[in-house]
DNA sequence: GTAGGGTTAG
């Protein structure tokens, strides 16, 4: 049995909201009588009676002759859910202002909140407005209202109106307006309302604290949010929950955990929210063996069962371990997946090169399952489109999913750009560009980067010009767009110039990533030396990108002896890359060294190399064909191969000549010539040859570098078939037309 | 009437 009072506050279990939960249990209740009592209605539960269908609204309304009864009438609309009509709220105001009554503040403000719960915003603030007066629940009310609905704008324009009435934010309304200051990237507004906050005396508040801590935390001032933790006299779970947070979202997973354990020794026991920001504080420190731990606590427990975002959190904490498998086998358990859940194992798959798994789950999420993609979804499976290329499968994906109401956000766009980018349409990629909201580094480096790997060096740095001039800040991944792009178009010194630029302008520290663009820089233009003293003198232990770019340098410029010295280097680091031992191999077959190829043959045999697999892909007809190397299997098979040595055959009266020293298997000549034409860029080409229109381009894509042999046959084959070819390998674009190559043979 | 969470671009 609950008793409504008149002034609508329902009274079991009233914790902190007015009116926790009136819709939910709507379905049991029935009224059992409506008390002529004026002063409470009483409402029975009853599982097995009827619903609230029974009930005559306008008799109601009608019997309502007294400010009693108007009141009894207003509580049991709220309770029953009605009030959310604009049509029974403006019958309660008529009712009301007929009866000569004021608004009662109480259930004025619970009204005004419960319209923007509902997104009735202009009605809560008409009925704000009407308020005879408002006390500080009343502004309250409202301005959270809009804050936890989406309308953060209206709720400061809110409270710059109840400061001009002279009343003074509480530490409710610095709580809540907190989180909105975050949310519009508003820092002044925060730090503003610290001083308030300390010149008023609410920084003892335990709200107002967890408040700071998380607003300090989103703008990545940890320190700041640190200080308020450590000026706080009372703390409670969430306060540490807060700072753990903090340092986890900002890329300090050991203080994170550190803090879990302290939080445990001051006697507090995790919650599921604690746990999440450990899962992704081990997922940052690569930490494999807490990872097990983390899993056998939450099972221990059952909270897999308790709340799907701690299956989600655990399940990305294994993607982000490089563990796709642990992934998929947690994701396989979670009974009650949300979008987030799919979301997560497609981008899992996505961050570990899996392409095709990614894009499986995504068909199984929307055609098997019929989950509604949202934009997270998107910005989880356009980056798998753009690994293999699938531009046709992407575009479509897209229009799709935008058929369902979601918007172009910076996301989206984002990863649009780089779909389009990075296969090949650099005008759709430009059109995309001016349309996306560019507030951030993000969709300036997305663009940067494409028109580097196209060679476009030069509008590169136009566009870095412009982004600075539009008061954007560049980050690290700016720089390392740029200075790929410099090196793809040989601008050594526009690319120096970027790299001191970073260090003296913008305070960036060169990573091991920025060195290796400079040591590529310098040694694709033919300054090797001054590559191999760079590398000298750098701060830091270089790593196999480093030596790589060196010994890819050394190639091209056929460079024996340094090459031999950057592939001992690359041996130390990364002794398994079968990459490497081809690059030497074929330095020392174009100086002639013979012996040198053997060494590096019988080396490679006897380590017995696992190669990556390299792979092409090519999309006909909406549909990707993916060509791994030595690929028999295909159902056109015979006629590719078949399509191959016909090519092969006028290639050579043209001039062709293979280059053995790409094949690291010792075998005969003729088995030789036979693995470069079964290179996967060469099944795919000859695929596209049969399947499309002559002369008609053919664009195809490779996981790795196109190697030096199957380059020099694509010009070739460009010339004979009179086809455009239009390759992106790992690296960057080759677009092959009578016979030459865009890249100049640089790269 | 108030504070904390999982996925998402280069």
């Amino acid at each position: 049995m609950l008793k409504l009072l008149s002034g609508g506050r329902l009274l079991p279990n009233c914790k902190s909201n007015y009116f926790p939960k009136p819709f939910c249990s709507i379905r049991y209740l029935h009224i059992s009588s409506y008390s002529t009592v004026p002063n409470y209605i009483q409402i029975s539960s009853n599982e097995s009676g009827s619903n609230d269908q029974g009930i005559d609204i306008d008799l109601l309304f009608h019997s309502s002759t007294n400010a009693h009864l108007a009141k009894c009438l207003h509580a049991l609309l709220i309770v029953l859910g009605k009030v959310q009509s604009l049509f029974i709220s403006t019958r309660l105001l008529n009712l009301y202002s007929n009866l000569g009554l004021e608004w009662d503040v109480f259930v004025a403000a619970s009204l005004v909140h419960m319209y923007c719960r509902f997104g009735l915003f202009d009605a809560a603030y008409q009925i704000f407005t009407n308020m005879p007066y408002r006390d500080m629940g009343c502004w309250n009310a409202i301005i959270s209202g809009f804050c936890q609905n989406g309308k953060g704008e209206k709720a400061l324009e809110v409270l710059d109106e109840m400061k001009l009435e002279g009343i003074k934010m509480d530490s409710v309304t610095v709580s809540t307006i907190l989180p909105v200051c975050a949310q519009l990237d508003d820092m002044v507004q925060g730090r503003l309302t610290h001083l308030y906050v300390i010149k008023h005396g609410l920084e003892h508040d335990l709200f107002v604290g967890n408040a700071f801590i998380n607003f300090y935390a989103k703008f990545g001032e940890v320190e700041h949010a640190q200080k308020v933790f450590d000026s706080m006299v009372i703390r409670d779970l969430i306060s540490w929950n807060s700072i753990i947070a903090a340092y986890e979202q900002n890329n300090n997973p050991d203080y994170a955990l550190n803090f879990f354990n302290k939080m445990q020794m001051d006697g507090f026991k995790p919650d599921l929210l604690t746990i999440v920001s450990i899962a992704s504080s081990i997922a940052q420190s690569r930490d494999s063996q807490s990872s097990r731990c983390v899993h056998g606590f939450i099972q221990r427990r059952c909270w897999f069962e308790k709340d799907v975002i701690i299956g989600n959190a655990v399940v990305d904490m294994y993607a982000k371990l490089g563990d796709a498998d642990s992934a998929r086998k947690l994701f396989d358990k979670i009974l009650l997946k949300d979008v987030v859940s799919w979301n997560t194992m497609i981008t899992g798959y996505g961050q570990n090169g899996l392409a095709n798994e990614a894009i499986d789950v995504y068909h199984t999420m929307v055609e098997i399952e019929h989950v509604t993609p949202n934009q997270g979804t998107l910005a989880s499976i356009l980056p798998a489109y753009a690994h293999i290329g699938a531009l046709k499968e992407g575009t479509t994906t897209h229009g799709r999913v935008l058929k369902t109401g979601q918007l172009l956000d910076v996301f989206i766009g984002t990863c649009l750009i780089d779909l389009y980018g990075k296969c090949g349409d650099m005008e759709d990629t430009m059109k995309l560009f001016y349309e996306v909201p560019k507030t951030s580094s993000v969709p300036w480096n997305a663009v940067i980067s494409c028109l580097g790997i196209h060679g476009h060096g030069e509008t590169s740095l136009k566009l870095f010009r412009n982004m600075l001039d539009d008061g954007v800040q560049p980050d690290t991944i700016t720089f390392i767009s740029l200075l790929s792009a410099c090196s793809h178009s040989g601008l050594v010194e526009q690319g120096e110039w970027c790299f001191n630029v970073m260090q003296n302008d913008y305070g960036i520290k060169p990573s091991l990533k920025h060195y290796g663009c400079l040591v590529d820089l310098l040694g694709r233009a033919g300054q090797l030396e001054k590559a191999y003293n760079f590398i000298k003198n750098m701060p830091l232990q270089p790593d196999a990108s480093v030596w790589g770019a060196l010994l890819g340098a050394c190639r091209i410029h056929g460079n024996a002896d340094l090459g031999k010295l950057a592939s001992d280097r690359l041996l130390e680091v990364d002794p398994d890359n079968v990459g490497y031992y081809v690059l030497l191999s074929n330095i020392y077959a174009n100086a002639g060294k013979w012996d040198g190829v053997n060494r590096v043959r019988s080396l490679a045999n006897s380590k017995g190399l696992k190669k990556t697999p390299g792979w092409s892909s090519i999309e006909i007809n909406n549909k990707m064909e993916v060509f791994y190397t030595g690929n028999y299997s295909h159902p056109q098979c015979d006629q590719i191969y078949e399509e191959l040595e016909n090519l092969m055959t006028k290639m050579k009266i043209l001039g062709y000549i293979p280059d053995y020293s790409f094949v690291l298997q010792d075998v005969e000549e003729d088995e030789k010539q036979h693995i470069l034409i079964s290179h996967s860029e060469r099944l795919a080409i000859a695929y596209g040859i049969i399947n499309t229109p002559a002369r008609t381009p053919i664009r195809i894509f490779k996981n790795l570098r196109v190697c030096g042999d199957c380059h020099t046959a694509t010009k070739f084959i460009s010339r004979i078939t009179e086809r455009e070819i239009i390759v992106r390998d790992s690296n960057r674009f080759h677009n092959f037309k009578d016979g030459v190559c865009s890249c100049g043979d640089y790269w």
